[in-house]
DNA sequence: CCGGCCGATCAATCATAGTT
DNA sequence: TAACTATGATTGATCGGCCG
């Protein structure tokens, strides 16, 4: 990989109209489909299927309660590591997630490390989730009209 | 990830095409700024504005519309390139000027 | 100096609309 | 009507910048 900033810097082509500037040839690092086979086995491996988060412990008051499975801190790091591009997260990861989210907006390193352990994935991709999350929620706002998300949903 | 994505993933469910006219702004802007098709977000507002779209669908299209030229090079994109720079050329170019644009890298 | 967040973007993919 | 292609949207992850 290597550095790239844009703007007009384009090659030598002799065909008078398609220059090919520097924002064409922008490569990012997203190497292999995800090697399932090995996905998989991690996630069979341990695959509780329960799983025993509780909507953390109430605004942090209680902080940590149920979560058991803790050793595969890095299921989804293997996978990550091993080159795995994007990420398949299964309907029960993308669900605790959004639960989580619906409580929390933000994440703590505690409770980060919580979901990731119990939901098989890496502190990153969970840090990266709710990254994410907060966008959608923010563009969602801003445009369907939807921004507060209530919380208690009190209709 | 088999059968079970369609339940709170898909909002993206009938969409709809833009119509021709937005397309051709689209496209317009697009051409005339392929040294580097990065609207800035007052751009966004201008070109969503006059398409008739959001501000999110012009990032989309920007998107889509720079990977989808990178897949190609050398394909339909000279022949579009054309169009729409002879296009520009002939008059009532909004989009003339730019930024950092222009057809001229002389190094 | 380091890690998290933001805003924008990438890149692959989904699902549908339009063509053939 | 089926097969194929064009295209808008979604999303896990990256890039560069900013901040504590």
């Amino acid at each position: 990989r290597q550095l790239h900033h844009n703007h007009l810097q384009q090659n030598h082509s002799q065909q008078a109209a398609v220059p090919t500037y520097k924002w064409m040839q922008v490569k990012r690092n997203v190497p292999k489909p995800a090697s399932k086979a090995t996905v998989e086995l991690f996630q069979q491996h341990h695959q509780s299927t329960s799983l025993p988060i509780g909507p953390s412990a109430m605004a942090g008051s209680g902080p940590l309660g149920p979560l058991s499975s803790l050793g595969p801190v890095l299921s989804g790091a293997a996978a990550l590591a091993a080159g795995a591009g994007r990420t398949n997260f299964t309907n029960k990861q993308l669900t605790e997630l959004e639960k989580e989210f619906h409580f929390n907006r933000y994440l703590t390193r505690a409770r980060r490390i919580e979901i990731a352990s119990a939901l098989q994935l890496n502190e990153t991709q969970v840090k990266i989730w709710f990254q994410n999350r907060r966008m959608k929620q923010k563009k969602r706002a801003k445009e369907g009209l939807i921004p507060p998300e209530s919380v208690a949903t009190s209709l | 990830v088999m059968i079970l994505r369609s339940r709170f993933l898909d909002a993206r469910r009938k969409r709809r095409n833009f119509s021709k006219q937005a397309s051709e702004i689209l496209n317009e802007y697009f051409y005339s700024h392929l040294s580097n098709p990065y609207p800035s977000e007052e751009a966004k507002e201008e070109l969503a504005r006059k398409c008739g779209i959001t501000v999110s669908q012009v990032s989309n299209w920007f998107g889509n519309k720079r990977i989808r030229y990178k897949k190609n090079i050398g394909k339909a994109q000279e022949e579009a390139n054309l169009y729409a720079a002879k296009k520009a050329a002939a008059g009532a170019s909004p989009y003339s000027m730019g930024p950092a644009s222009q057809g001229t890298p002389t190094p």
